[in-house]
DNA sequence: GCCATGGCTAGTA
DNA sequence: GCCATGGCTAGTA
C-alpha cells in the first residue's frame, strides 16, 4: 500500500463522493480538500490516479461550467458519460451549474 | 516538471 | 490572453 499525501487523500475522498447525475469543479474540490488554490493539483490527481483508483473523473468540470478536456482527448467521452448519468450537456460541453453542481462539504476530518 | 485551473486585465467594438 | 498558483503520482530501478 502506498502512502498518499493528506491533500491527495482528502481530494480522492471528495471525488469519490460526487453523486451520479451531478458535477463538481476543480476549484471547489481543491477548496474542500483544504487548498483553495489547488485546482491544478486536483487536475493532476484526476489525470494520474483516475484509472488505478476508478475515480469518477468525468464528474469534474471547470468553474465556467464546461468540460475542460480538449476535443479528441477525452472531451467526447466525458460528455457521453455525463449524459449517460442524466446530466444535460450541450454539444459544446456546457453544463448548467445552477442545476447540476454538487458542492463538496469541507472536510474537517479524514 | 507536471497539469483537464482560475481570475483578472487589456484592448476592441 | 496572460500568468501566478500548489502539491506531489506512477512506474521503474
Amino acid at each position: 500500500m502506498r502512502t498518499y499525501a493528506p491533500f491527495t487523500v482528502r481530494a480522492v475522498a471528495i471525488l469519490r463522493a460526487i453523486p451520479r447525475g451531478k458535477v463538481a469543479t476543480y476549484g471547489l474540490v481543491a477548496a474542500a480538500a483544504g487548498s483553495p488554490l489547488g485546482a491544478r493539483q486536483v487536475v493532476r490527481i484526476l489525470n494520474s490516479m483516475s484509472r488505478a483508483h476508478r475515480l469518477p473523473w468525468h464528474r469534474v468540470i471547470n468553474s465556467r461550467g464546461t468540460i475542460s478536456l480538449p476535443r479528441g482527448l477525452g472531451f467526447e467521452t466525458q460528455r457521453a458519460l455525463l449524459r449517460k448519468e442524466g446530466v444535460r450537456v450541450t454539444d459544446d460541453g456546457e453544463v448548467n451549474l445552477k442545476k447540476y453542481l454538487w458542492r463538496p462539504r469541507l472536510q474537517d476530518s479524514v
